[in-house]
DNA sequence: CATATTCTCGCAACCGTTTTCGTAAATAAA
DNA sequence: TTTATTTACGAAAACGGTTGCGAGAATATG
C-alpha cells in the first residue's frame, strides 16, 4: 500500500514538507536542483497527492456535478460526452447525479452540492421542478450553476439551450406543409421551458395556418409507464391526429409501436416528427424525421461556460444565454402523400 | 455565503468543536439535551458538513469511480443507471470517467484513482486494453475493483458478465437454424473477453454444424469512423456473408445503412442479429433480433459487489464471478425464408 | 568592505472534521 | 461519608497538503 505522502518524501530527502510541496508545485522559491531531486523521488516512489487534503486547504475541488433527469437517453448521453470532453482538458472530475425526473431527488442532490464537494454545477432540471430555491442557495454559496437544455426560468445564470420555439414552429410547419391538418404535440411536462417553448412555436404555426382550435391537440405524456397506452388511446380517438410531434426521444418507440399495433401507417395515416438525437432514426420503419439537437455541442458549451464562471469570479454568467440551433432532418416518417 | 462550519456552531453554543462533532454524529458521549440544541442550530444555520475534511480524517471518500469506454451506448447508459441506483441507497457518490476506448486514457484515470479520491472502482475496460498493471496497482492500494461486462482476465477480482460464450453459440445457431450458411461475426476487439468468448461460441456452433472454415468469417471493426465503409466492402465481397452477428450495439446502424444503400434485403439476403439493449430494436426496418443484455442488472450487481468489498475488508471479491444471462429476442431481421 | 538583494528553504498556521484521552461533575455503591 | 462508576464534555492531535512569513546564505551593489 502506497502510504507515500509528502511527509515521506520530506523524510527521505531531509527536507521540510513545505519545500517538497513547493517543489512539486514548481514554485519559484525552490532551486532547480532541489526540484529535480523531489520530482525524481516522487515518481520513483509513485507519489500521488491526496486531492482532498489539497481541496480542503485550497477550497477548490476540481470537481463539478452534472445533474440530469436520466442517462438512458441519447440526448443526455451525448451531452455528458460533451461535458466530459471539456472537463478532461481542464483537469476536472465529473460527478453524475440522476434526479429520475423527481424534484425531491433533485433537491437532495443540490443540497449536497453546497458542501464544497463541487466547484460548479451543470443541470438539466427534472420535469417536475417548478421552483428555483435550491439553485438560488447554490448561487448564494458562490457555486456557479449553468443550465443546459432544461432550464429554470426564474434563475439568473448562464444557460445553453437550443432554439426550441423556432423548432416547434418548424416542426409544425413541416407537418402542415406535408398535408397535416390535425397535428398533435406530445409533451412530457407542463412546466419545462423546453416543452413550453416548443409548444408555443407549434401553436404559432397552427394559428398562422388557421387550423381550428379543436384540431390543435397538446397531449401530456407525463407517466413513463402509461405512455404506450395513452398514445394508443389517442390514435384510436375520433379525431385522430394526422401528425405527431414527439417532444423528446423516449416518446418515439411507443408511438411507433402503437402505430404498428393499430395498423396505422406512417406517414400515410399519421406523420411523425421527433425531437431526438437517436442515431437509429435513419433505420427505423419508416426512417424518422427528426429535429436533431446538438447534444454534444450543448454539453461542451455549457461546460465551457461553467469553467469560465469557476475560474474567473469576475465573469458574469447571468447574461450568457447561448442558443445552439437544432436541425430538421427530413426522412420518410413525414413524407407527403402523392 | 454559508461559511457555517462546526467551529461556528461551537462558538454560537459555547461548546467545543468536538462536542458538536459528536452530537452531530449522535455519539453516546453527548447528552440528549445538547444533541437537540446542536441539531436544531445546525438545521437553522443550514450547516452542511464538508465532505473532504471528513474524508481526509476518516480515509473514506464515500465515492466510487465508474470507468467506461463511452457513454453514448445504451448498454453503458443502462449500466450507469443500475450502478447509480445502488450508490444512491448507500449514500455514495459516482464519478464517471471515459476512456474513449484508449488504453492510455484508462491508465491515467486509474492512476488518479489511487489518490484516495475513491473508495472503489467499477470498470469496463477499453477495447485496446491488454494489460492489468494499472488495476493491480489499485488492488495493491487496497482499492477494490469490480469488472462489469468487459473484464481483464488476468486480474483476480469480482466480475459481473453475461453468458457470452453461450450467447455466441445461441446467436450462431439461431442464424444457422434460419438457413444461414456463411455467417460472419463482427467484432470490435481482438482482445476483449466479451468478444473472444462470443467468438468462441460462434465458432463452436459452426464447427458442430460443419460449416467449412472458409465460410466462418470473423471481421474486426476496430475503427469507428471507417466502420460503415468496411461493412459495405464486406457486403459487396464475393463470398458475401448471409448472416451477421453484431457484437455490440454501435455496429447496428452502419450495418442497416449499408444494407439499405446496397439494396440488400434483411432478412432475405442477409440475416442480422445483434448484441444490444437498443430499445428501438422493435421498430427498426426490419425489427432487429437481439441478444439483449441485462445492462441495468449488471450495473446493479457490480455495484452491490463493489460495496461489499468496500464495506467489509474481509469480503473476498476474487471468487465472485457472477453471470447474468442475456436473452435472445427474435424479430424480423432473422426470419427464415419461406 | 559595508550594505542591499536575491535565492532557498523551514516554521507554523491553516483548511474542517474525527477521535483518543483526560477529567470534572454527577450519580451509584459501599 | 467515602469510594467507584457513570455521564458529559473539552483539549489536542491527527488526516495530507498549502502558504505567508522569517531568516540564513549567497550574490550583487555601492
Amino acid at each position: 500500500m502506497s502510504k507515500v505522502n509528502i511527509k515521506v518524501l520530506a523524510e527521505e530527502l531531509q527536507l521540510s514538507v513545505s519545500t517538497i510541496s513547493k517543489a512539486l508545485r514548481d514554485s519559484y522559491e525552490i532551486s532547480d536542483e532541489t526540484k529535480k531531486k523531489v520530482m525524481e523521488l516522487a515518481t520513483r516512489l509513485n507519489y500521488i497527492p491526496n486531492p482532498y487534503a489539497s481541496s480542503l486547504r485550497k477550497k477548490k475541488s476540481k470537481t463539478i456535478a452534472v445533474v440530469l433527469p436520466e442517462v438512458a437517453d441519447n440526448f443526455f448521453s451525448l451531452a455528458i460526452n460533451g461535458i466530459q470532453s471539456i472537463a478532461e482538458t481542464k483537469g476536472y472530475h465529473v460527478l453524475i447525479y440522476l434526479s429520475h425526473e423527481k424534484y425531491a431527488n433533485e433537491k437532495t442532490i443540490l443540497e449536497d452540492c453546497q458542501s464544497g464537494r463541487v466547484d460548479g454545477v451543470l443541470i438539466s432540471i427534472s420535469s417536475e421542478t417548478k421552483s428555483g430555491d435550491q439553485i438560488h442557495k447554490l448561487q448564494a454559496n458562490n457555486i456557479p450553476v449553468v443550465f443546459f437544455d432544461r432550464e429554470e426560468e426564474s434563475i439568473e445564470t448562464a444557460r445553453v439551450t437550443t432554439n426550441d420555439y423556432e423548432c416547434g414552429l418548424i416542426a409544425a410547419n413541416h407537418l402542415l406543409n406535408r398535408g397535416c391538418r390535425r397535428p398533435a404535440f406530445l409533451s412530457i411536462s407542463e412546466s419545462l421551458p423546453i416543452c413550453l417553448n416548443r409548444i408555443e412555436g407549434f401553436k404559432a404555426a397552427l394559428q398562422e395556418t388557421g387550423i381550428p382550435d379543436a384540431d390543435r391537440q397538446i397531449i401530456y405524456c407525463t407517466d413513463n409507464d402509461s405512455m404506450y397506452k395513452q398514445i394508443k388511446t389517442i390514435l384510436q380517438s375520433d379525431n385522430r391526429p394526422d401528425g405527431l410531434i414527439a417532444s423528446v426521444e423516449k416518446i418515439v418507440t411507443p408511438v411507433y409501436l402503437a402505430c404498428h399495433e393499430l395498423n396505422i401507417n406512417i406517414p400515410n395515416d399519421v406523420k411523425v416528427i421527433a425531437f431526438a438525437t437517436l442515431d437509429t432514426a435513419p433505420i427505423l420503419d419508416p426512417p424518422l424525421t427528426t429535429i436533431t439537437q446538438p447534444a454534444f455541442e450543448i454539453g461542451k458549451a455549457a461546460a465551457t461556460l461553467l469553467f469560465k464562471g469557476i475560474e474567473k469570479s469576475t465573469f458574469d454568467l447571468s447574461k450568457e444565454h447561448m442558443v445552439i440551433p437544432s436541425v430538421l432532418i427530413e426522412r420518410e416518417s413525414t413524407r407527403a402523400a402523392n
